[in-house]
DNA sequence: GCAATAGTGTCTATGAGACACTATAGA
DNA sequence: TCTATAGTGTCTCATAGACACTATTGC
């Protein structure tokens, strides 16, 4: 006896890749058009209805996958959205739990665009359908804050990287510079770097150490959900 | 064509009063005995289906106010709980958006145990259905964490209220004691206290000055979703 | 040698916490 | 006067940030 309403799953996905005009690491996610309406040949967050078996995560790595052939180095529900007004007023309610990833540049490289697929700068956005902009500036918020006190930055990289690598993360996502010195001593403070035995050589400098991180930690402490 | 789903809405609902055994003041939440299957007679959260023309949000606070005659201080959206095995097998699959909130003691005097309703120490649950004893358990460590960081205890407290009365929610809170002088110093850092004219009298000692918060801060900074 | 980045040392400012001290009401 | 809590002063320690300095590579 319920009113028509729907539950959809959309995913928020970022990676790290050159700013088209600066040439500087900056956060770029996918969107895909609209082909129907409401909101036909506008932007919007992929996503799709739950399958009837699937988890909330399940179904937000599998539209993932599907709409840009990624699979996800991190992933964490966002937000449910839910109110009445989102969509317009002749469309079916729809409630959107929705869930943030981040990916690594090779994949990102591999899911490149396509027909209706298109990379964008996260901070350069088109106006998006339904309330999909609103629901991005949040999914920016909640990454540069966790950056900050979690180590999830570490999804953008590969097994092993220099600490140089992994500051240009961290300046990418918080829009500013870091020391190099101190960064690089809060993270070995933090206790979750481990050093290899690895060089990155090739520039014209001092080769740098190669760490890895220690995969017994969580990329972020989420507390009784840990894995959920 | 999709499979029978349904949403709901619950909440987990604090309020600070004596624990019975210490009469030191604790978190307390109430529970709704079910009184149909599945998990016929245990406890769980109060909750309800979505109404067709209601925000998320709005529905937590109607189901709240239904089942205890409380208004919440304080409310915010906690997870949304969607696995395909949360309820037994032969039940409807339930995706369930919780949230979280607080409540003043009066309030929760007036909003006293009902002939479903019973409010538990929070920390000594009896078993619950479905998912719910997770739930609470999240809801208590993000409780805990943002106790810290944002003003939410002031969500426990009347208009006015002495420094002492503030230490005693974050103690009862975080379940330790503070030193009253660092944390006197941090509130009055903080420049979300402003001091009134008042003292609360009548202890055999010195009156302590009264404070009420800031109006214009929300209670605690959720970034582009303040107000949603 | 020079340019460039890797990596170290160290100073300062800030905030948390421990704890001694003074102030003032009620009994 | 005594006790309890309000409220202040101050010391120590840990951490963030600024910035000077040394180390090592490719050219």
């Amino acid at each position: 006896m319920s009113a028509p309403l729907s539950l959809a799953v959309s995913t928020v996905i970022f990676a790290l890749r050159p700013h088209p005009g600066t040439r500087r690491p900056a956060l770029w996610i996918p969107l895909v058009r609209r082909i129907r309406e409401p909101h036909r040949g506008l932007w919007a967050l992929p996503g799709g209805p739950l399958a009837p078996e699937e988890g909330l995560a399940a179904s937000a790595a599998r539209n993932l996958r599907e709409t840009t052939r990624l699979a996800p180095q991190y992933l964490e529900q966002l937000y449910a959205f839910g109110g009445p007004d989102r969509s317009p007023e002749e469309a079916q309610r729809t409630v959107s739990v929705v869930y943030w990833a981040l990916v690594r540049p090779e994949e990102a490289e591999a899911g490149a665009d396509g027909v209706n697929v298109r990379w964008f700068v996260a901070d350069e956005l088109p106006d998006l359908a339904f309330d999909h902009s609103l629901i991005v500036e949040y999914a920016l918020w909640r990454l540069r804050n966790k950056v900050e006190y979690s180590r999830i930055a570490a999804a953008f990289l590969g097994e092993t990287f220099t600490l140089a690598e992994l500051r240009a993360v961290h300046e990418a996502v918080l829009q500013r510079s870091l020391d190099p010195a101190n960064f690089r001593r809060q993270m070995e403070a933090s206790g979750r770097l481990v050093a290899t035995e690895g060089f990155r050589t090739g520039g014209r400098h001092r080769p740098a150490r190669l760490y890895r991180h220690d995969r017994s930690i969580h990329l972020a402490d989420n507390g009784p959900l840990t894995g959920q």
